[in-house]
RNA sequence: GCGAGGGUAGCCGAGCCAGGUCAAAGGCGGCGGGCUUAAGACCCGCUCCCGUAGGGGUUCCUGGGUUCGAAUCCCAGCCCUCGCACCA
């Protein structure tokens, strides 16, 4: 092949990107038409609009483009939207330290990334894009919200809250300032100690989804195990029991346990300081209620024994004993009732806390013969021994099993079967500016009234800075009448969580422009769930629960008919550097931008998801960027050399026998690889396609036809990929359209291609270490023989055979008939244990003869391929079914 | 502490789920050769050890086991990463 100078061989991304982006704007690509009936729907997690594209962002739709871009050439409907989740601090932020609004900030953002994007060719379907901070789409969040303040599932509760004393304002977790000396830490503003402050604030009710939330994760099987693990882990579901236990205050405390077996060993109670029944206690007792103080206001953490004796006793159920009744700090109020009874001998912070107070450890626990402790071995004295085993020293149940015990021990004391979880409701007040305002006004007669329907959405108020909530300074915002009486009152200043907005926008973008409704609720139950999500592995929890929590809230006020809004998940690996996170404040980092201006999206897109799997970390580096560069170059030159006519054509011979094969193996890898998401391995099958082609035509005449189609094959292999690149091969190809609409291509390999494959790399290498073993400098004549027929046939006898093989093989006179070496054969075969597929005969011999100009071709030497039963007597001899014989001479 | 994932040749990284054509893809780096006035780009080959005919040896964290056969399955241990964690 005679290339003419690379020069004029190389295309400048810019421009070809450029140029292809317009094509497919115009020709309306990526837009996913209303009627469809159920699109493939994938999506990449909307972004933060920082103003900044990072690698973490490229990669992520990197991915679901190139997925989109393979889905809609295997001729589905796709639905690959893209918008931005634009409320949230980072905005406030700006504008408290710049004179801007964050309104204006944020949209300038949005302006900048969107232009990164486009300026990428990442196939959105723009026509769908939303932004969270419009209020055409936080009014259906104020409308949920209502809706779910119907349904029950809004309450306000009392949650605790930085408050800096000195601001008078509360501060998100992100403002308040860490400090060695104040353990709630100080406030960023100010430097003024933040306190812990109970204020009431609206929540979604999560845990009454806990359940389900928990359960369904089995049946998640299109979601990495890590993240199911994360939210079981995260929703912390604990099977136990509560039972109640009489004081000697006439209260009955229930009490929350997962191991009521251990019941008879309670040799005293706990209640945390904040239970009911302490803080009642206390109001009596002062040195409860110092100690409750203390604990409250510690500077320091008290230590994890420390507790007060309340002077009160509880009975235990299961002995009728009296047992003393502490209030300890490390019993939590909102783990469980807040409430204890506790057993030394079987808890770890139990027993730390008898010590420390000079309580009996009591065993009522032994290790069951089969575990790993020697009954002898455990001294509850030293230490707690936690697992389960045989009851002892509890009466007529001395030697029940622990599970046992706590199923019948329910009954018996009067309990109730019970599952806790970690969960807590969810929090969404935000005393912050930019956000969807809570559509509630606060009437001193009615109490919280809802915003009737038709007055929404709350619009924010102007933007001013202050230092507490902006909406608290907006004083004619703030002011308004009654909906219920009619009289004055002051609407609610707290904003939305912006992780609410988060928890539907996969919803609306299948009607991202209907005003009567959030979304459209037929077309949403053809399009959802969305079939495949793809994102960062930092929303494996809050994100990721939240949207599942609320799309069984809307399935349950019938709203969609979807209960699991993400059918399959992919959470993408990290982008590093020399080892570690990118990071701008260290200038650890890889800019987008500059990179896609010398190098072109192309590159990027293909360095990345060719260098590992897409949910692996992996390091950037600049050699394997150039490599991406060096390849699109490359298949550009060479594209161009065949169309320019520098590639002399002819019949190809045997050659296009083996090259058309392999195209069609190209093309079956690639596709297998494509619906795995592990376009590493799909590359793989490109790169290797386009350098046998590139050997084709470097050792003979290809036929046209053939050789025209396998650039055509690399082309739309690229193209989900390397779009830019490809549309332009497409082109220059002489194809009508644009690749992004093309084909994919279908292909039925020919069975035993496999097989085939590995007979010609087994051969090639046998011959290279021959050559090298050997010290043949220049061989001229290589003879590869086939097998004999009578080998073949040996060989399928063997495999079905057991028991004396040799005895019966050589028993069959066709074997017989080679009677020294059918012996040694079937020898072979009987030692063999297993016996892999094969080509017959012919089949061998064919595809060794169209494999033989590889041969030819690297080692410079004519190549004589001989068929199964033509070969001289001593090269047959050696040879065997998938082991041709080799001679090689010099 | 509980839970999840992982440890593969100089580096990165496939393979492991469905045990066997596995001394283990590919990329990067290195070495040799070709092309070229030269460089770059591109092409060919080599890159665990020994070996003058396709052989042998030792490998996929360590140690056991299952199997005719283990990078792959099981058990124990070591190390790494991540998540949860004063969770009764």
């Amino acid at each position: 092949m005679s290339e003419s100078s690379p020069e004029t061989r190389r295309f400048d991304p810019g421009a070809v990107e450029s140029k292809w982006q317009r094509a497919w704007d115009e020709a309306d690509v990526f837009h996913a038409e209303n009627d469809v009936e159920d699109p493939t729907y994938v999506l990449a997690m909307f972004p933060y609009p920082s103003g900044e594209m990072h690698m973490g962002h490229v990669r992520n739709y990197a991915i679901t483009d190139a997925y989109a871009r393979y889905r809609r050439m295997q001729g589905d409907a796709v639905l690959h939207p893209m918008g931005w989740d634009s409320f949230g601090l980072p905005a406030e932020n700006a504008a408290n330290e710049r004179d801007v609004d964050p309104r204006g900030w944020t949209m300038d953002c949005i302006t900048n990334m969107k232009e990164q994007m486009e300026l990428m060719g990442l196939g959105f379907d723009w026509e769908r894009e939303l932004t969270t901070c419009e209020p055409e789409y936080f009014r259906w969040n104020q409308w949920f919200f209502e809706q779910f303040y119907e349904a029950g599932v809004v309450e306000r509760q009392t949650a605790e809250l930085n408050w800096c004393p000195d601001c008078e304002t509360v501060l998100a977790d992100e403002n308040v300032n860490t400090h060695p000396e104040h353990p709630d830490g100080i406030c960023w503003r100010c430097d003024t100690p933040i306190e812990n402050r109970e204020m009431d604030q609206w929540f979604f009710t999560t845990t009454d989804y806990a359940d389900e939330l928990y359960d369904s994760l089995d049946g998640m099987g299109g979601w990495p195990d890590n993240v199911r693990q994360m939210q079981r882990n995260w929703i912390g579901k604990q099977e136990g029991a509560s039972v109640p236990f009489d004081l000697s205050t006439g209260d009955s405390v229930d009490i929350f346990t997962t191991r009521l077996d251990t019941i008879h060993g309670a040799t005293f109670f706990a209640l945390a300081p904040g239970h009911e029944v302490a803080q009642r206690i206390a109001a009596d007792n002062d040195e409860v209620a110092e100690y409750i103080h203390r604990v409250d206001h510690a500077d320091e953490a008290v230590p994890e024994t420390s507790g007060v004796f309340t002077g009160e006793y509880a009975t235990n159920p299961a002995t009728g004993e009296e047992v003393p009744v502490y209030v300890a700090d490390y019993v939590l109020e909102d783990i469980g009732t807040g409430a204890l009874y506790a057993v030394p001998a079987h808890d770890e912070r139990d027993h730390a806390f008898a010590q420390a107070h000079d309580i009996e450890i009591r065993q009522v626990v032994e290790p069951a013969p089969d575990a790993d402790h020697d009954p002898g071995d455990v001294d509850v004295q030293t230490a707690a021994y936690t697992a389960d085993g045989l009851l002892v020293n509890s009466g007529e149940y001395d030697g029940l099993e622990s599970a046992r015990a706590r199923e019948r021990f329910v009954e018996r004391f009067d309990g109730d079967s019970r599952t806790a979880h970690s969960l807590r409701d969810w929090c969404i007040s935000r005393q912050r500016y930019w956000g969807t305002p809570i559509p509630f006004v606060e009437c001193p007669d009615c109490g919280y009234v809802p915003v009737p329907e038709e007055e929404l959405p709350v619009e924010l108020p102007e933007f001013v800075r202050t230092t507490g909530n902006p909406l608290d300074a907006a004083e004619e915002w703030k002011s308004t009448t009654c909906p219920d009486c009619g009289g004055p009152a002051e609407r609610e200043t707290d904003t939305m969580d912006t992780f609410v907005d988060s928890s539907w926008y996969f919803l609306r973008f299948v009607s991202p422009e209907l005003e009567t409704a959030p979304f459209d609720t037929d077309r949403a139950n053809n399009w959802m769930p969305v079939d495949q999500y793809v994102g960062g592995i930092e929303h494996a929890t809050m994100h990721l629960i939240y949207s599942r929590f609320f799309t069984k809230v809307l399935d349950d006020m019938g709203l969609v008919d979807c209960r699991e809004p993400f059918e399959n998940l992919l959470t993408q690996g990290m982008v590093r550097k020399n080892g570690e996170a990118m990071s701008s404040s260290t200038g650890n980092v890889v800019s987008p931008g500059p990179f896609v201006e010398q190098y072109g999206s192309d590159t990027g897109r293909l360095f990345m998801l060719s260098a590992a799997r897409p949910e692996k970390d992996f390091d950037w580096t600049e050699e394997g960027a150039q490599s991406s560069y060096d390849f699109l170059q490359n298949v550009y030159g060479l594209v161009n050399a065949y169309t320019e006519g520098d590639i002399e054509t002819g019949d190809g011979g045997v050659v296009d026998e083996y090259v058309t094969r392999e195209i069609d193996a190209a093309a079956a890898t690639a596709t297998e690889e494509f619906e795995r998401f592990r376009f590493n391995h799909a590359f793989q099958a490109v790169r290797d396609l386009v350098s046998l082609l590139r050997r084709y035509a470097d050792h003979t005449t290809p036929r046209a036809e053939s050789f025209e189609a396998g650039l055509e094959t690399v082309t739309k292999l690229l193209a989900p990929v390397a779009p830019h690149t490809a549309e332009e091969l497409w082109h220059t190809l002489g194809r009508e359209g644009l690749v992004a609409t093309a084909d994919w291509p279908t292909v039925d390999l020919a069975e035993g291609y496999d097989t085939a494959r590995l007979l010609v790399e087994n051969t090639r290498e046998d011959i290279r270490d021959i050559v090298d073993v050997a010290g043949i400098e220049s061989p001229e004549r290589i003879d590869v023989a086939v097998a004999p027929e009578w080998k073949y046939y040996a060989r399928e006898r063997a495999r079905e055979l057991d028991g004396n093989v040799v005895g019966q093989l050589m028993g069959d006179s066709r074997i017989q008939a080679h009677g020294e070496a059918a012996a040694d054969y079937a020898k072979n075969l009987a030692a063999a244990g297993h016996i892999d597929d094969q080509l017959p005969p012919e089949r061998e011999a064919t595809t060794l003869v169209r494999a033989s100009w590889l041969l030819e071709r690297e080692f410079d030497a004519e190549v004589v391929v001989h068929g199964p039963d033509e070969a001289p007597a001593d090269l047959a001899a050696k040879a065997t079914p998938g082991r041709p014989g080799i001679r090689i001479e010099e």
